[in-house]
DNA sequence: AAAACTTCTTGTCATTTGACAAGAAATTAA
DNA sequence: TTAATTTCTTGTCAAATGACAAGAAGTTTT
């Protein structure tokens, strides 16, 4: 992700590799920079022009199990996610929960349609883990998307990188069986399983799981 | 789709049910009226500003089974289908072609990712009849997007639908088994089956040609 | 530490779906 | 019209996955 060779990118690094033991100075809490980075990495832009789009973010935190979006609202705003976990799920027809989405930082998270559109949002957004978001509303975005035209080829990229993973989601529930997907993941993402309990996990993949045990099984004899 | 209640809207449905009896005058052939409605049932705008944005767009045709998009070429232009319907597919690790979306006009047939970040397409876009398709390039998304800010609003609905649609049908594909996913395109999409074979429709509901052969078995019998 | 709760694993059995092959039906080509 | 080809259906059996229940392991609460 992170493939920007500067001097901005050094110092960013350092902080990710400190953030988990002390985030404590004002100083550091208020900055911007992983997002910074972060949209420069899908579209590298002038550094005056990423802090421009970057200033209109408020930052928060929400601790464990705690909800961003709730189903049935309307999104006012739109999150970044500087660090920690989140997922999204609904419900399918025997009232099961279905986790359709795992969120690892840094990403943007949000439910575009509902945001843009303003209608209802269909899914729960939910923390795995202590998390630092930052948000911004849509007056923000609108002004941004018609003025900075970097802002608007980065939201473009941001679009066409999410739809993607979402194709290749789907073309991974098609062509590969659950074994292969588990496998992927945990090669991918390995953090998300020390973040999410099977049953999160399993859903996501498609499975019961009681089926990702056995197939979790299967693999620890190799 | 076509929400707009106003005159143009009546003119273009006429043309609509009459175009597969006789499409004949060069005056219809060259008009793009059934673009600017679809551009407007996704965002409603001035008309001159629809024509347009239209303006930019050359038509063309091409006969059943022939290719839009092969895989590994980049995609050159981004394209409008008028009438007519197109698959886009790919294959499994054993060689199967998997059909990935199935396209009825009138709507958009594009590899996002390639024709905007110019990467090799993925998957293999053929029609399954004989289509008429508008074209243009990425010169003039490009201008339209930096000049016009009802393209822009446009172009990103457009993105949310998409996504969208995708995102129902991971859904489908998660929540749901096999006979419901195929009733509900049935009855969503009905001409689609005068279109595609059931190979094509079982691939792309994710089961085999023989599974749907007896969920279709079964159906019958109630 | 004990109790309560959650998460994960395992057993049993049913259901769904796939793999492969053969044949029927429909379509296309000669 | 006949032959060739493709599409669709069906049979048989195997593999994957789900439903449900019980128990083990780990966490949290009291």
């Amino acid at each position: 992700m992170f493939v920007i060779g500067s001097r901005i990118y050094k110092r960013v690094v350092l902080n990710f590799t400190t953030k988990n033991r002390n985030i404590t100075t004002k100083k550091y809490r208020m900055k911007t920079e992983i997002l910074e980075i972060y949209i420069q990495s899908v579209l590298p832009m002038k550094i005056e022009i990423a802090e421009k789009i970057a200033s209109k973010f408020d930052r928060f935190e929400l601790s464990k199990n705690e909800f961003i979006l709730q189903e049935n609202s309307i999104s006012e705003d739109t999150y970044f996610l500087e660090s920690g976990f989140v997922r999204s799920y609904t419900f399918d027809n025997n009232g099961n929960e279905v986790t359709t989405n795992i969120f690892s930082a840094p990403c943007f998270v949000n439910d575009f349609l509902s945001f843009f559109t303003q209608k209802p949002v269909k899914e729960n957004y939910q923390t795995l883990s202590n998390c630092i978001f930052w948000k911004t509303n849509l007056e923000n975005v609108q002004y941004n998307f018609h003025n900075i035209p970097e802002f608007r080829e980065f939201s473009r990229l941001l679009f066409i990188i999410n739809y993607y993973k979402l194709h290749d989601r789907m073309l991974e529930m098609v062509k590969e069986n659950a074994t292969l997907r588990y496998t992927k993941l945990l090669e991918k993402h390995p953090n998300i399983f020390q973040n999410a309990s099977l049953k999160i996990i399993a859903s996501y993949l498609g499975i019961t799981d009681s089926s990702l045990s056995r197939i979790r099984k299967e693999i620890s004899k190799i």
